[in-house]
DNA sequence: TTGTAGGCGTTATCAG
DNA sequence: CTGATAACGCCTACAA
């Protein structure tokens, strides 16, 4: 299975030592002796072995990435950022997603030792500091999204309080004062923070909160349907609908819609994550920009800083800004002129 | 970086074959040994070093995907079908995407010889067959969404053709008879053979088809939004549109409401693909509902069964079925009172 | 300019 | 039951 380098240097009549020499450009070869080597290799298709190369190089060019179950858009994105990344610089991505528990995510690391160089693990659970807890610094690691306390390690987070702390003003801004919540995945720390920051905009601007314009939700369209149902038999009715992300916001326009009122006129809908899609919907979501593409490839970055020695060491803790999208779900037409009727 | 079996060896005082024996339950070992190992190893925190057993064992225990530029959900739901289905049969995935030339797949996959024991190839490109002519078959292959002729190969291929046909006959069957089609990216095989599919059935049906119901697009809604912009001034307009998947469907739908048009009582509105977001949308959108997920699972499958000599060898080809989802986009509630007023 | 030989971390085949 | 030792495919001093 595979031609080795050992045939390639019989076939031409030489030792592997030089055949080695030509494809790593180490050390003179006569340039005969080259040219056959590389007719002799491209006759047999000789390709090098790469786990036999990584082994004695002490490097395998491969970085390893631990994900979440993760949904939709937000799932490939980050991959598609990550991969890019990886190969621009020339590595290699080892995949393993869909890990919600902090013992599989620490199997797979180990699974994972000999294979990789470098490890990008995003685990955005609140109990993360579990994992950071009995994990070896034998490799470089960058983590993403994780809730973890002090600066021994690189991480990359999302602005997740900021947006949502943006969005809930944006909304009292334009005279909503009963302003729902749809949360996100329990557990989940970008959830847990969407929350906080839609909390503390709420006492802040003074607007009437009660713990039943808080509804469970797991960031599927779904769940955000059947909160928004929910949502709307509460009395007084909330004004406004703010889904911890896109997927749910359309669900719960989806559930605004089958009960006959108007968005935003009836009831204001906004969502966080900003995916593509957010600006085709009826009508356009207004929702919190992530740069999600970024933090796959920033990821990677940082990771190959560590790798190659040019980070600045341990510690660095990084922010990734979101901002605000507004678009006719939250400020359409239809509630302007709403409003200057009323 | 990272302790060796000789050093676990060595702080026991034993030799590494005994370490190696309790780490593989392969052969007797006494009992009291082998808690002193395992002790050792727990303390020096040992885990074994993949990539040199992976050498010796000439066996990776990883699965090298390659996957072309692809869009959003599609992109998502491949890879955990692949991820989920790798990790449960013990094997990992190495990653490699936004493949768009031949060239490139080649290159990558030389890169993967020997890190990897099989390969799933996924490459919708109308010139696949270029891929497949200098394939050398070192290695177990399974190809995805290929145009490959022959039995040469174990693939996987979507029914776009089916599953187009059997949208435009419902379209059809609704009482259309101009029907439009937005494309898909050029060169793309899935594309390709969904406008095949709609040229069938449209001529089957005795449909009025023209060339200018055909539109160009690449699977983005952007692409959509200006086609369905351009359908709508062709003389006489079409009444419907299908597009060649929903994100594209969602910016013709988009489009259509811009123009203060109903649908789908003045234009109805299909896609392909029946993302998990085509029920909450505003019109819930009739599509062509793929198996995405199963995709990447089946390949794993193929892959492993090949892998383990369980398969029936090679020339296995394997057609998914698409199924058709009706909802209102096509037929919703005002269509049905629009076509009983006139 | 080229070949020899040692070793990367592991498993597997032998003797002991 | 346990310990040498030869691979696995490749790179790299060191010698020639």
């Amino acid at each position: 299975m595979g031609i080795t380098i050992k045939e390639v240097a019989k076939e031409a009549g030489v030792s592997i030592a030089t055949v080695s020499r030509v494809f790593n450009d180490s050390g003179p070869v006569n340039d005969d002796t080259r040219k056959k080597i590389m007719a002799v290799a491209r006759k047999l298709r000789y390709t090098p072995h790469g786990g036999a190369r990584s082994l004695i190089m002490a490097k395998t060019n491969t970085l390893g990435v631990l994900l979440p179950d993760l949904y939709g858009e937000f799932f490939s994105e980050v991959i598609r950022g990550v991969d890019q990344a990886a190969r621009q610089a020339g590595y290699h991505v080892l995949l393993s997603s869909s890990h919600n528990k902090a013992e599989e995510i620490e199997t797979a690391m180990k699974a994972m030792r000999g294979r990789v160089d470098g490890l990008i693990v995003m685990y955005p659970d609140i109990d993360a500091h579990i994992l950071t807890s009995n994990l070896s610094d034998s490799m470089p690691l960058v983590l993403l999204n994780c809730d973890v306390e002090g600066n021994d390690f690189v991480s990359i987070n999302i602005d997740n309080y900021g947006g949502a702390f943006a969005m809930v003003q944006h909304l009292i801004g334009a005279g909503h004062r009963r302003i729902a919540m749809i949360k996100g995945a329990p557990n989940n720390f970008d959830a847990a923070e969407r929350l906080r920051g839609y909390r503390a905009a709420m006492a802040e601007g003074g607007a009437e909160w009660s713990e039943r314009l808080e509804r469970d939700g797991d960031f599927t369209e779904a769940s955000g349907f059947s909160a928004a149902e929910a949502l709307l038999d509460v009395d007084p009715r909330p004004t406004a609908i703010f889904a911890a992300n896109d997927a749910a916001a359309i669900g719960a326009l989806s559930a605004v819609r089958q009960r006959g009122l108007h968005v935003p006129a009836d009831m204001a809908i906004a969502g966080f994550d900003d995916i593509p899609m957010a600006g085709y919907i009826n009508p356009p979501l207004t929702s919190v920009h992530v740069p999600i593409h970024d933090l796959g490839g920033r990821a990677i970055s940082r990771l190959i800083e560590a790798l190659t020695g040019r980070g600045n060491g341990k510690g660095r803790k990084e922010l990734l800004p979101t901002t605000l999208v507004i678009r006719d779900s939250t400020v359409g037409p239809k509630h302007v002129s709403d409003a200057t009727i009323t």
